[in-house]
RNA sequence: GCCCCCAUCGUCUAGCGGCCCAGGACACUGGCCUUUCACGCCGGCGACACGGGUUCGAAUCCCGUUGGGGGUACCA
């Protein structure tokens, strides 16, 4: 019988040697635990100038899907987060698709049967249960290593039953021991990690194999991994074993696991969850930025004082050991709010062009945008930049803008609280915005005389005085600032509102 | 059952033995600013799960309890 060495070299990479890889299964959409996920080992190699690999774990093809992977690619792209070798941009470790790979596993198989750290298994789950109950054990125990030692009579006769076997691997027989990266030394007992299936009855392999296996043929030296693979990390370290035995890897990699990332209370976010859906976070108008900033947030900080920070802010601090072990939950409204702060920090025109979609969308601008509206569009810009979380308000915030005057509409909410007589202050509005040229029509000269006028002579409260005239010209209760609308709109759009705000208004009493 | 992880305001967290009767952010809330809504500014509410140790001294170290979570598959 043949012993791993309990004593195989874990990697002392650093800096450029550093290598770590994101292997997502193509199953359902990109969630925000997954991504997360990516973002710590993208950080993580360009914090030290080391690789990212990406590589998809598509061995599973009744859950796997295309469409699933190109989901993954949009998602990294979305978010910026690149990667150095894998699917798409190639690399020296290819093929980084595994369902491509499987010359690979069945050469590494051969090569643990030969070595005799894999053996066949015959026993059906019932018959180890059974064997527990029959000694006294309990039933629940995993699997007791029953075929470790058969003989070829016994093998030869179990196959004659027409059993088909499948190959588990030797676990040692000591403590296993591992410094996790963020949560420290962890040791599992020896004994409490069963012998596990590496290979299926049909001969083929299991995620349990091929996922150390393609770490160790790509030369992995750093894995960041979710919390549930935890457990999961002994039988990883023993095949690792097992691999440098028979000459496949040359050294464990170090292992880090990334605590869970929550919904509401302390349920698991479920795939149907919306706050898990990464693209429900784009549909919104989540800024990549914002997104990447939020995402990081989720076990880690850039300070203690400081929590909006760019990308390259991050790349230049994280470090996995400054990763908070405990679970974090999905804050919606924080995440908008850290949003809000990228909204802000963005170059004005760049904030025009990143609204442009989500007007497309809506339908407030044509698809291409025409120039008249880009133009308008990026005077309105500064209104509205200080005043959004998501690149998703835009359409109810600018519509009004670029609707012909007769399509638009007074919203219901915005018919209330008008004050005594908001025919009066609309009607007063109009003889003051006639008597204003062309070329004086700007928003402090509006102002000024509106408020000499309404405020000043008619005695009316700012906040009553304006809002007619504010749900006259945008149909709106809220709003960009309203003089500055009528500046844009031009005099003969605002006049054109405000006499038709007057109709509605005097109907109303 | 067995194995493993986790435990600071409602939430994300700072804290790695004295700087902490615990700091920041979001949320909530009072006020200011004000052409609505926001933004911004000022203030408030609000936490070291519990019990033992160790120490001159513990949120920080150790043990236990409790409470969460995960694993224990011929899923990944």
């Amino acid at each position: 019988m043949t012993h791993a060495p309990a004593t195989a070299p874990t990697t002392e990479a650093t800096g450029a040697d550093i290598r770590v890889r994101f292997c997502p299964s193509p199953t359902g959409t990109p969630h925000v635990g997954m991504v997360r996920t990516a973002l710590y080992n993208w950080a993580h190699a360009r914090r030290h100038g080391g690789t990212l690999i990406f590589r998809i774990e598509d061995t599973d093809a009744a859950r796997d899907s295309e469409e699933s992977y190109h989901q993954l690619l949009d998602a990294m792209r979305w978010l910026g987060i690149d990667w150095d070798e894998g699917v798409e941009v190639g690399g020296p470790d290819g093929p980084y698709r595994q369902s491509q790979r499987r010359e690979i596993y069945a050469d590494v198989i051969a090569k643990l049967k030969d070595a005799g750290v894999i053996y066949e298994s015959f026993s059906t789950p019932e018959e180890i249960t059974e064997r527990h109950r029959a000694a006294g054990r309990d039933p629940q125990l995993g699997y007791d290593g029953f075929d470790r030692d058969l003989t070829e009579e016994q093998k030869a006769a179990f196959r004659a039953e027409g059993r088909l076997p499948v190959w588990r691997l030797r676990m040692p027989d000591d403590d296993i021991t591992f410094e996790d990266m963020v949560r420290g030394e962890i040791t599992f007992k020896a004994g409490s990690t069963p012998d596990f299936v590496v290979v299926r009855g049909n001969g083929q392999p299991l995620y349990t194999l091929v996922n150390p296996v393609d770490d160790a043929l790509m030369g992995v030296t750093h894995v960041l991994r979710g919390e549930d693979l935890l457990s999961s990390t002994p039988r990883q370290i023993a095949l690792y074993r097992a691999l440098i035995e028979v000459g496949v890897a040359t050294a464990i990699p170090r292992f880090g696991h990334l605590p869970y990332v929550l919904g509401e209370g302390n349920k698991k976010l479920s795939k149907r969850d919306p706050e898990s859906n990464l693209f429900n976070y784009r549909d919104q108008g989540f800024l990549p930025e914002g997104m990447v900033n939020y995402l990081a947030l989720l076990g880690w900080g850039y300070s203690a004082d400081q929590d909006v920070f760019t990308r390259e802010q991050m790349v230049e601090r994280f470090d996995a050991s400054d990763v908070n072990p405990n679970p974090a939950h999905v804050d919606f409204k924080k995440a908008t709010a850290i949003n809000a702060d990228h909204m802000r920090l963005l170059d004005p025109v760049e904030f025009t062009e990143r609204m442009v979609p989500y007007l497309q969308k809506a339908g407030v601008v044509s698809d291409p945008i025409t120039e008249h509206e880009h133009a308008l569009l990026a005077a309105a810009t500064p209104l509205v930049q200080p005043r959004m979380n998501l690149l998703g308000e835009a359409p109810d915030m600018l519509r009004f803008l670029f609707i012909d005057d007769a399509d638009l509409t007074i919203a219901e909410d915005a018919l209330k609280k008008m004050g005594e007589d908001p025919a009066a202050v609309v009607d007063r509005a109009i003889t003051e915005v006639e008597a204003i040229s062309e070329d004086d029509f700007a928003a402090a000269r509006l102002e000024e005389a509106l408020r000499a006028a309404i405020v000043e002579d008619m005695g009316i409260k700012p906040r009553l005085a304006f809002g007619p005239l504010r749900s006259a010209i945008s149909g709106r209760r809220i709003s960009p600032p309203l003089f500055e609308s009528m500046e844009l709109l031009g005099r003969d759009s605002s006049l054109a509102r405000l006499r038709a705000g007057r109709e509605v208004f005097a109907g109303l009493a």
